[in-house]
DNA sequence: GCAAGGTC
């Protein structure tokens, strides 16, 4: 009997039906000589410290730096504080019982690095001995699949991925548990101040956003608007000089030739620009995307918004959720029109679904080669009953945003007129002239933007047109935005740095802080040590939060480029590198952060206490 | 009591 183990439940079950294995069985499908089981995600983890004789939180333990770690069952938190996880005791019973009636194991977890952890994980804590080869797909086509299992590579091909896994696994176990108690201890806290590679970086980037924000000093400035007349149809054009005192503004104020200062037409259009801009549909969503628009749109945190995903997900409502893919390969292309079809009586989409049906699909949301372990989000074609209203509106995202992608680009009309009168202005306007994908959702959103581009008389050149009104304004520089659950999730994609390209974001999220699968429990976590809090939308530092920000900030704990520095490492010990230098560094980094912070630390009591 | 990673 050969065993295949994937990674969750779902793909497993896809690649039963791939092979037509039909047995159903309690934790795996049985049939055609092999038999498909999974794990849930990750099933073991590192011990916890006690499991070492590290018991109780006590600073002649630190360092703490275990010899050889050991494994344990996944926990999870009861009343009666953590306990193994019994469905995870039974899946790896199961599992168990069929690597021992093994001849083969086919290794079908994700094709990555902590895929690669899942099963390395789990074939060692069960002790097994059995030969193993992988499985190693992008994609989950019928085609994939077969393709897949007639090339199965040898199990140790993937031996230096596992040495990479597995030194992330116990990097962020050294560092993450040694600073957390050193902070802990010497601050003499009752609460628990964690620390880590990745939550602490996070945290500095909301406290210093926030002391950004507060300690921003406004800038007055003035401006000049002026409303000029054409034909009856009035529109508003304002100084392309920003005047920083008023009496600067006031002078050329008074220059302006409006009706009141007995000047019939006294602004000179000097130049009329108009051009047409494209703007072509959004990408499918990934996880991250949609959580950011779910936050706008309906307030929902990334949190519920994944739990939300994650239901429509087991009711097969739309294709697996966590992904950081925002493609779809061609076979999965292949689907879309079917899936569109059955979208043409659909109450908010329908029209725009059956115009679908018409013209031929945009294809910015296919390429094979970005598409990793899942492919982007897509409603599964199923139909969608008695949802509650969260669902729905999630779901509708999903559905609505599909519509968009494969729709055709936006046209406007930038129309930019200067005028003369005393002085130059300006007045910009934006006309729709094809909505395309716009078309689909016909935002609010986009309407509020549309106020301040209003739609412009045409004028030409050379006309001169009557001022109606004239104002002097005074304005303020505003500070940047406080960090919402949308702006941070953006934010953690690039680690922090500010790229507004929407190709060249998707180009670094290598290199973003955190996954798709795990930033919103990141989010959480910064909420339950009580380092943030919400206020509105916006997430916003506590005092406790700011104290550990200030003994944290200058050190490498607090940066997003350790975890770039680390993957770069990573990647080097998956290309064949040398585990032990990497491990010995991040021992010497261990004892030094664990020493800093039992000094530090100190500080941080006197500040915690005066709260 | 603690990390970050994955998932139901």
């Amino acid at each position: 009997m050969k065993i295949v183990i994937a990674e969750k439940p779902s793909v497993g079950r896809e690649l039963a039906k791939v092979f037509g294995a039909t047995t159903r069985k309690d934790g795996y499908i049985e049939g055609k000589g092999y038999s498909f089981t999974w794990a849930f995600g990750h099933l073991l983890q590192l011990a916890p410290p006690q499991d070492y004789g590290f018991i109780g939180w006590r600073k002649q333990h630190l360092p703490m730096l275990p010899a050889r770690f050991k494994l344990a069952i996944r926990k999870i938190k009861t009343k009666d504080g953590f306990v193994e996880d019994p469905g995870v005791r039974k899946q790896l019973d199961i599992i168990k019982k069929l690597f021992d009636e093994a001849t083969e194991i086919i290794v079908a977890t994700d094709a990555g690095r902590e895929g690669e952890l899942i099963f390395r994980y789990i074939y060692y804590f069960l002790k097994c001995k059995k030969p193993f080869k992988r499985l190693w797909i992008s994609s989950q086509t019928d085609e994939a699949i077969k393709d897949g299992f007639r090339n199965l590579k040898p199990g140790e091909d993937y031996d230096s991925l596992f040495n990479s896994a597995h030194c992330r696994s116990e990097s962020d176990w050294l560092v993450g548990m040694n600073a957390t108690q050193a902070l802990s201890i010497s601050a003499g806290s009752r609460s628990v101040l964690s620390l880590g590679r990745v939550q602490t970086p996070t945290l500095a980037m909301i406290c210093s956003r926030y002391i950004e924000v507060k300690n921003f000093v406004p800038q007055i400035y003035y401006q000049i608007a002026i409303q000029l007349d054409k034909d009856g149809q009035l529109f508003k054009a304002i100084s392309i000089t920003n005047f920083k005192t008023k009496e600067e503004a006031q002078q050329v104020f008074d220059q302006v030739e409006d009706i009141a200062a007995g000047f019939e037409k006294g602004g000179n259009i000097t130049a009329v620009e108009a051009k047409p801009r494209k703007e072509p549909p959004p990408l499918l969503h990934d996880l991250s995307s949609l959580q950011q628009e779910a936050n706008k749109k309906n307030g929902f945190t990334a949190d519920q918004t994944l739990n939300l995903l994650q239901n429509l997900y087991e009711s097969k409502l739309v294709s697996y959720p966590r992904t950081g893919s925002r493609y779809i390969g061609d076979d999965v292309f292949a689907t879309i029109p079917g899936l569109i079809s059955k979208l043409t009586d659909h109450q908010a989409f329908g029209k725009q679904a059956a115009f679908l049906q018409t013209i031929k699909l945009n294809k910015r949301s296919v390429n094979a080669k970005k598409v990793t372990d899942h492919h982007a989000i897509l409603p599964t074609g199923e139909k969608a009953y008695n949802l509650s209203k969260d669902h729905q509106a999630v779901y509708d995202m999903v559905v609505g945003r599909m519509i968009e992608a494969f729709h055709q680009e936006c046209i406007k009309e930038i129309t930019k007129i200067t005028v003369n009168s005393g002085s130059i202005f300006v007045a910009n306007g934006t006309v729709v002239q094809f909505a395309g994908w716009r078309a689909v959702f016909n935002d609010a959103e986009d309407e509020k933007k549309d106020e301040d581009n209003p739609a412009l008389p045409k004028v030409t050149a050379g006309e001169l047109l009557p001022i109606v009104n004239k104002a002097l304004l005074e304005k303020q520089t505003k500070p940047k935005a406080m960090y919402n659950e949308a702006s941070l999730l953006k934010a953690l994609e690039t680690s922090g740095k500010e790229i507004e390209d929407e190709e060249l974001r998707y180009a670094m999220k290598d290199s973003g802080l955190g996954t798709p699968a795990t930033r919103a429990a990141i989010i959480e976590t910064l909420l339950t040590r009580e380092y943030i809090i919400r206020e509105k939308r916006n997430l916003v530092p506590t005092q406790k939060g700011l104290a550990v920000y200030e003994v944290v900030k200058d050190k490498k704990i607090a940066q997003a480029e350790l975890t770039g520095q680390w993957e770069k490492r990573l990647e080097e010990i998956r290309a064949g590198a040398s585990v032990t230098e990497f491990k010995s560094e991040i021992s010497e980094y261990t004892k030094t952060i664990t020493q800093e912070l039992l000094v530090a630390g100190a500080g941080l009591a006197a500040q915690l206490a005066d709260n």
